[in-house]
DNA sequence: AAAATATATCTATATATATTGATACATTAG
DNA sequence: CTAATGTATCAATATATATAGATATATTTT
């Protein structure tokens, strides 16, 4: 029940949602293409990032300075389902361009 | 957004999440019949009862002074996945007798 | 080593949600 | 009609969660 609930609690919360889609459709971002795609302040967005990989939603690969987050794998049917749902929901694909940081790295 | 907040919503709280298995598993019980298997006042239940109704995944049908819950049919695919992952939980059955008001009324 | 950058965590406060007890409402029994 | 029963809603309070701003930590650049 309680990771059920963690899981269920994490996608309780509009800026998630968005963050999680925003990071499912990108496949990996830092924490500053989320900080510049949706203007909000940092330690914001650490910690709503920290609840979804609590979650099992997410994970994180650091590299330099900077943490990737990007979709767990695998992933469960449920989180999978959840995943898919947000899709539909349509959200607005925020502006979002690699920056020049990333481009080094490939 | 906001119905899939109400949906996830709803299912971020262990008493509902109970109730909503408990429902699942016994087809169709009154207010009163959760009352006695979960050892809750009624007012609590029937506020659970109204949020997991208005998320989608209850009906009510009333019948003399009782109002029956069910699981909404057809439900949609999202919330069937919901059900089913509340159904891995494996939550205790609640000790469940049929109330001698509704074998009158069958 | 010092400054700059990226991210994480802490603290205080604001906002949302759950709970209980009281009360309202509707239906049925006497 | 009146009392009893089942359910819904309201009001006050308790508890949980989100937010901003400050600070800490880790890495890289100079």
């Amino acid at each position: 029940m309680d990771i059920f609930l963690k899981t269920v609690g994490a996608i309780n919360d509009e800026t998630r949602v968005k963050i999680l889609d925003f990071i499912n459709k990108n496949s990996e971002v830092c924490v500053c293409d989320i900080e510049k795609s949706f203007n909000m302040i940092q330690s914001r967005i650490s910690r709503h990032l920290k609840i979804l990989k609590d979650a099992g939603f997410l994970k994180v690969d650091r590299r330099g300075r900077w943490a990737y987050y990007s979709i767990r794998e695998p992933l469960d049917s449920f989180r999978q389902s959840i995943l898919l749902e947000i899709g539909y929901l349509g959200l607005d694909i925020v502006s979002f361009s690699i920056e020049n940081h990333r481009k080094q790295n490939f």
